[in-house]
DNA sequence: ACTATACTTGACCGATTGGTCAATAACTAT
DNA sequence: ATAGTTATTGACCAATCGGTCAAGTATAGT
C-alpha cells in the first residue's frame, strides 16, 4: 500500500532520549536530533512531530525504561534495606560509569521544563507517583502504616532526587553515601 | 575623565539573575536581558562582557543574597530544629508565593550547566560546599561530633535538594513537608 | 504494469541567536 | 574651551534556530 519505515522506530526513540538525557531541552537543536538518529529532519517530523512531541517521547522511553527498571527492583524480594539502598547505589553507578553526570532525565525535565509546559509536568509529575508508590508498597512489609510508609517514602525520594542534583553538581560522592545511610537509618528508626 | 555610567551595576545584576532564574542559561536570550535591565546589548557587553560573564555574575549575585540568607539564618541563634525546619520552609515558601515555582537557581545552574561548563560547576560546588558548612556548624552544638555532623548535614542537605526539584515539578506539598520531618527526625535521633 | 499511498530527501524559509562596531554623546582634568 | 576617555546607541553580522514542502522513491494491492 505505501513505502515502509526504513529505520526502527525504537532505535530513534532510544537515540532521541540520550539527546535530550544529555543536553536537556532548550540546548538540543533538531539538528543534534537529526545526527543523533541518522534520519533527516523531514523525516522525523512526518514520523513524529515537532520538538515538543519528541521530548515528550523521550520522557516517556525513559519512564518505560530507567525508571521501570527501578520500579522493578522496588517490587522485586530483595529486603527493604536492600532496596532503598539499591535506589541510592544507582546515583552513585551513574556517578562512577560517567552516565552524563549521574544526571536523571526525569529530573533534568522537572527543573527545566515543568515550570513551564504543562504537558511535561504532568508528565514528570504521574512519574513521580509511579515512584512514590513503588518506594511506599517496598515500606510497606515493614512499616505496615500506609499513611506512615507513605510519608517515609516521600522523604526517602527527597533524598534521591537531591543526591541527583549533587551528582550533577559533581559534590564529593560521600555527600550522596550520607544520604543513603540517613534513608536507611530512618527506615530502621520506623 | 570620562562619561559616566547611566546605570545602577546592582540594579543591572539583580535584573539578570532573575531573568536567568526563571528561565535558566540557555533558554534565556540577549534580548530577554535587554528588556530586562533596560541596557542595550552593547552596554552589557561593554559593562560586564558575554553571555557567559553575565550568567556568572548572576550566580554570585545569587550567592550573596538569596544563599546568603541561609547561611545567616543557619548561623543566627534560634534552636537547631528551627534552623532545619526553616531551610525546608523556604521551599514551601517559594512554592506558596509562586518564586518561579520554588526553583532555585543554584540547584537549576547544577542541573543545566555544572556539567557543561567547569567554571559553573566550579560556583556551584563552592556554594554547595559553603551551605554544607553552615548547617554543619548549626548541627556541632547537638551533635558534637564532627564527622557525625557532617555526614548528617549531607543528608539534609540532599534532601533540600529534593525538595527543590519536588517543588518544581509541582509534586504535592506534603511530599516536601514529610521531607522536612525527616530531617528533623535523623536529627532527633543522632 | 499501473495506481494509490506513505516515506525520504535536501533545498529552502523567516525569525532569532550571540556578538561586533563605528558613530555619537557625556563627562573630567587641564 | 579643549582634549582625552569612556558610555551609549542602533545598525549590522554570520550562523543557527525550528519548521516546511515539493520532488523523488519504494512499496502493496489491483
Amino acid at each position: 500500500m505505501a513505502r515502509p519505515r526504513e529505520f526502527d522506530e525504537d532505535r530513534v526513540i532510544e537515540a532521541l532520549t540520550r539527546v535530550f538525557w544529555e543536553k536537556g531541552y532548550v540546548a538540543t537543536s533538531m539538528q543534534d536530533l537529526v545526527k543523533a538518529t541518522g534520519l533527516l529532519k523531514g523525516s522525523l517530523y512526518g514520523a513524529f512531530g515537532d520538538k515538543k512531541v519528541l521530548y515528550m517521547k523521550a520522557l516517556a522511553h525513559y519512564d518505560k525504561t530507567h525508571i521501570q527498571a527501578g520500579v522493578d527492583m522496588l517490587n522485586g524480594n530483595a529486603s527493604v534495606e536492600q532496596k532503598i539502598s539499591s535506589l541510592f547505589d544507582m546515583v552513585i553507578e551513574g556517578v562512577n560509569k560517567g552516565v552524563f553526570a549521574g544526571g536523571c532525565l526525569l529530573c533534568n525535565a522537572s527543573m527545566e521544563m515543568a515550570s513551564v509546559d504543562k504537558a511535561v509536568e504532568d508528565s514528570v509529575k504521574k512519574t513521580i507517583m509511579r515512584m512514590r508508590e513503588a518506594v511506599t508498597a517496598a515500606l510497606e512489609p515493614t512499616i505496615n502504616n500506609f499513611d506512615q510508609a507513605e510519608a517515609l517514602s516521600n522523604a526517602i525520594i527527597s533524598g534521591y532526587f537531591g543526591a541527583r542534583v549533587l551528582a550533577k553538581a559533581g559534590a564529593p560522592v560521600q555527600m550522596i553515601i550520607d544520604a543513603r545511610t540517613a534513608s536507611l537509618r530512618y527506615l530502621a528508626t520506623s
